[in-house]
DNA sequence: TCGTCCCGCCAGCGG
DNA sequence: CCGCTGGCGGGACGA
């Protein structure tokens, strides 16, 4: 024994190790804030993995994860494009649209607050997909690979959200909807597991909102979406974007800080089950999702105007000198009149989020 | 206790 | 054979 104790050795006993600091869609934040600007064309995985201080493996999440609303692209090795939130608009109708022609049936469509769930997603609710003979052209067997991707998972999980009338969704319920039928409890624990890391990501763009079925009290996401109105007034996700950053800027290095695991010793199960087995391949393809043509409207489109939260006031020390008070005095008085309960729950979220992120930089000044 | 999900092993694959 | 990708699920964390 002995072997791997904690190396941590009091040296910096200050920092212990949080769970929270190293979610996925704190990355996700922090992957923004670090490239959401203008001037970025291209994203180097290195390069992203050291200035944010993880491990090249939690990059390839957050890039497949953004690459499948159109946010990034791939342009080869090691290499990403920059797409912007931009995209996003259109990333979705397109899979929408897909999704319809795909004929994904939620047999229900009925009532509004609704939940997926495994229950009736088991049978009712389960996607299909008309032309699933006829792959043609790969016919490989590695397709079930795809199948898994998470940018597939993904994909899949935004069209459930397009095409379900269920206002809410499980993760559980979006795990059967996505595999079909459940036979296998294994396949669907590991699509959950993805699916969580999938919605911290959304949540983080604030494309979903974790709540709670009212009845059921079971955790459930709402689909948010990206408002494309941006009329100013409404809130959009835009405007929460860069709500909730925590520390940027001084130092986001995640290393080190592992937690501790129990006594390591490798023991790895080699668990090769093949037990997959009907697959309800809900995209079929044909999608070549590679390198789209994606005709960049122009050099740095993104037409939108960020909400009184600018990345560039947050990330690289607000560059355009514009107080934070003022907004902070701003975004305390103003009190929307939304009587839509989702846009005021909405609305709390993003106070709270701008109270703790002020908190944070308010610490963080004080330092220096 | 149990829902959440970090972490990193290692299989595939392209060069 | 090497380095890039990323599927996968054990088991740690935190409510």
């Amino acid at each position: 024994m002995s072997s791997l104790v904690s190396q941590e050795s009091e040296s910096n006993s200050r920092s212990l190790y949080c769970r929270k600091e190293k979610s996925l869609g704190l990355l996700c934040s922090n992957f923004l804030a670090l490239y959401n600007h203008d001037s970025v064309q291209t994203i180097g995985l290195d390069d992203a993995a050291s200035k944010l201080g993880v491990e090249r493996r939690r990059i390839y999440d957050v890039v497949n994860i953004l690459e499948s609303i159109g946010v990034v692209a791939r342009k080869g090795k090691n290499q990403y494009l920059w797409k912007g939130f931009g995209e996003i608009p259109k990333a979705l109708e397109k899979l929408k649209e897909e999704a319809l022609n795909q004929n994904l049936c939620f047999s229900d469509c009925s009532k509004s607050l609704r939940v997926l769930d495994e229950n009736e997603s088991a049978e009712s609710l389960y996607v299909k997909n008309e032309g699933q003979d006829n792959l043609s052209e790969s016919s490989k067997r590695s397709d079930t690979k795809r199948e898994k991707s998470l940018w597939l998972i993904t994909q899949n999980f935004v069209k459930l959200f397009l095409c379900s009338d269920a206002e809410l969704i499980t993760l559980d319920g979006a795990a059967f909807a996505l595999l079909g039928d459940v036979q296998n409890s294994t396949a669907v624990r590991t699509k959950v597991r993805r699916l969580y890391d999938i919605a911290n990501v959304f949540s983080s763009i604030n494309l979903i909102e974790k709540t709670h079925h009212p009845e059921s009290r079971k955790p459930a996401f709402r689909w948010l979406g990206w408002g494309a109105k941006l009329h100013n007034g409404s809130t959009t996700a835009l405007e929460l974007n860069e709500s909730k950053k925590r520390t940027f800027g001084t130092e986001i290095t995640n290393h080190g800080l592992k937690r501790t695991k129990t006594n390591s010793s490798v023991h790895r199960k080699l668990n090769q089950k093949e037990n997959m087995a009907m697959h309800i391949k809900l995209d079929s393809v044909e999608y070549e999702h590679k390198m789209e043509h994606h005709s960049k409207p122009s050099s740095q489109p993104q037409g939108f105007a960020f909400g009184p939260f600018t990345p560039a006031a947050i990330s690289s020390g607000n560059k355009n000198g514009r107080p934070i008070r003022d907004w902070e005095s701003h975004a305390s008085t103003y009190k929307p009149q939304y009587l839509n309960q989702a846009l005021s729950d909405l609305f709390a979220h993003y106070m709270e989020a701008w109270n703790s992120w002020c908190a944070e930089v308010a610490r963080t000044e004080e330092i220096h």
